[in-house]
DNA sequence: ATGGTTGCGAAGCAA
């Protein structure tokens, strides 16, 4: 089983490198962040004409994150069920043959100094207590999408030129870590210890060619999935072409 | 180099 995330920064505006992606990849279940598209215009034919069944929770501009699976989607929940994430559009489970999957997109944080910081660390732990209270670590669970936290300094081009910014604090890395510390193992970094793997380049001053990025798109599994996962990539060639997200694909492969 | 680019939507914000 073939598993993806991908932060495609506007469903519409990327469907057909999204198409494109999903006839050569052919994933099992792709979840998507940033679709910014509202669940009454979510492209829902595109998908189904491939042989996909969707959900998406999006409420239009910003945000916005989606489930697309060719094994089935069932039992959909959109959000956390609390007043905490009532109008952030960040979270979308379904289940998907045997497998809870979770599509995440966890708040930027701008800065350091901001409310939206302190605002991402709260959802960080509100994700955790979410997981805790709704899956079995024992359980078939996935947990995928654009976290926004680099877990770390492997995972960042230049840790001294980002030390002390949002997606490298020792905050950051603790929430996150809170969350894999339920039971949920980064199935990439299980396969591939070593550093410059990135998943996500600024659009701007050509930091893509620069090789300036960070691996902030992960796949985090419960132990009965990560121990049957025996090969992962970031297709850096979908960061490439015509109109691309400026953030890469990533994906397992889980033995049945 | 407080720059640079993209998406949305039609100016400026978010990333």
């Amino acid at each position: 089983m073939r598993i993806a995330t991908w932060n495609v920064n506007s469903l519409l505006a990327r469907l057909p490198r999204v198409e494109e992606w999903i006839e050569y990849a052919r994933p099992d279940i792709l979840c998507m962040q940033e679709t910014k598209v509202s669940d009454a215009a979510f492209p829902a034919m595109a998908f189904a004409a491939l042989g996909y069944e969707t959900a998406n929770n999006g409420d239009g501009r910003w945000n916005g994150v989606a489930v697309a699976s060719r094994v089935g989607v069932r039992d959909v929940q959109r959000g956390f069920g609390t007043d905490a994430d009532e109008h952030g559009c960040r979270l979308v489970a379904a289940t998907c043959g045997d497998v809870r999957v979770h599509s995440v997109y966890v708040p930027n944080g701008r800065s350091v100094d901001s409310e939206f910081y302190t605002a991402k660390l709260a959802w960080l732990e509100e994700l955790r207590a979410f997981l805790a209270r709704t899956c079995d670590p024992k359980a078939q669970v996935v947990v995928a999408g654009d976290f926004n936290v680099a877990p770390d300094d492997r995972d960042v081009w230049d840790p001294a030129e980002v030390s002390g910014s949002t997606h490298v604090t020792e905050p950051e890395r603790a929430a996150l870590r809170a969350v894999e510390e339920w039971g949920l193992v980064d199935a990439f970094r299980q396969l591939y210890p070593q550093d410059g793997l990135y998943s996500w380049w600024d659009y701007r001053a050509g930091n893509f060619h620069k090789h300036k990025g960070m691996r902030i798109d992960l796949l985090l599994l419960t132990q009965p999935l990560a121990e049957r996962c025996r090969y992962a990539l970031i297709d850096r060639n979908a960061r490439k072409g015509t109109q691309p997200s400026d953030h890469a694909p990533v994906f397992v492969d889980i033995e049945s």
